[in-house]
DNA sequence: CTACAACCTGGAGTAAACTCCAAGTCAATA
DNA sequence: TATTGACTTGGAGTTTACTCCAGGTTGTAG
């Protein structure tokens, strides 16, 4: 526990530079100091982070985070805009569920349509000869490994 | 079938801005034109839009999603980095599901926990009285209604 | 004690995905 | 036929979420 900027960074799959940005803008709190004016991360800010790290995976926005870390942290004397973003977003998710329980399938069709074709399976190759992957890299390689054929 | 760009915009869920900017950016095909040079969308490109639509409501990019549709629209002549990014992002959609039934199960703990409040239940009121919600309108409109408490 | 990496601040720059505008043209209706 | 609303273009502006930089400070390994 007690970690800089720069573990916390890692240990949350952020970088320093978007830990101080959560932090201009709210999204954290100003965590503690050393003597030496270094901000340090405790177990409870990795947690946030971590939650945070979450929700954006499946797509709230930082204001809704906000809102969100807001009504986690004390859901009794939450406004009640706060609880109904929560019930919204709850249907939202079951909704998203569903979109992408549809779109998984749609996909794993046309990959089983893919297989046997000239050229080969090609899922096992580098992902970093791909150009077209920059912006989802981090989330990528934070993610699982593509598996063999 | 066949409709003006307003009509298309609201059938799919976006802007008339929105489907010129996609068109600007190779997203959609050029349309076909009246005599007076006014776009015109059929079923085909409705259907687009909609695919469009779903796979954005799950994280794709819309570079990514060019690629989908390449895919989608003929697999077999598809080059190997497209079928590379299907097969990717379809491990990843497996994680996704993962994680949103983590965070479904919280939030609907969460939920629980503030039935019975003072405040009462807030879900049923208008969703329009609440300023935080403007980026997501568009999408909360087109999602089911919430339902009673 | 000296490197040198990691940290600090304030501010500017960037990419993605829209979103708006001006100045005009087209289409439907009274 | 005249009005009114929907459409046209090219271009500029906005929002979200970072990302980078300059110029200086702190912490640690040798």
């Amino acid at each position: 526990m007690d970690l800089t900027i720069g573990k916390a960074a890692i240990e949350s799959g952020f970088t320093p530079d978007t830990l101080r940005y959560y932090e201009r803008i709210r999204l954290m709190p100003p965590p503690g100091r050393t003597s030496g004016r270094q901000r340090i991360y405790r177990e409870r800010d990795l947690a946030r982070l971590r939650f945070i790290r979450r929700a954006q995976a499946v797509g709230f926005s930082l204001d809704e985070i906000r809102k969100l870390l807001r009504f986690r942290e004390n859901p009794a004397r939450s406004g009640r805009a706060v609880r109904k973003l929560a019930a919204i977003k709850h249907e939202q998710l079951k909704d998203q569920l569903e979109t992408l329980h549809a779109i998984e399938g749609e996909l794993a069709l046309l990959l089983s349509l893919c297989r046997g074709l000239p050229g080969g399976c090609p899922i096992l190759e580098e992902l970093d000869t791909d150009d077209s992957m920059s912006k989802t890299r981090r989330e990528m390689v934070r993610g699982r490994e593509a598996r063999r054929c």
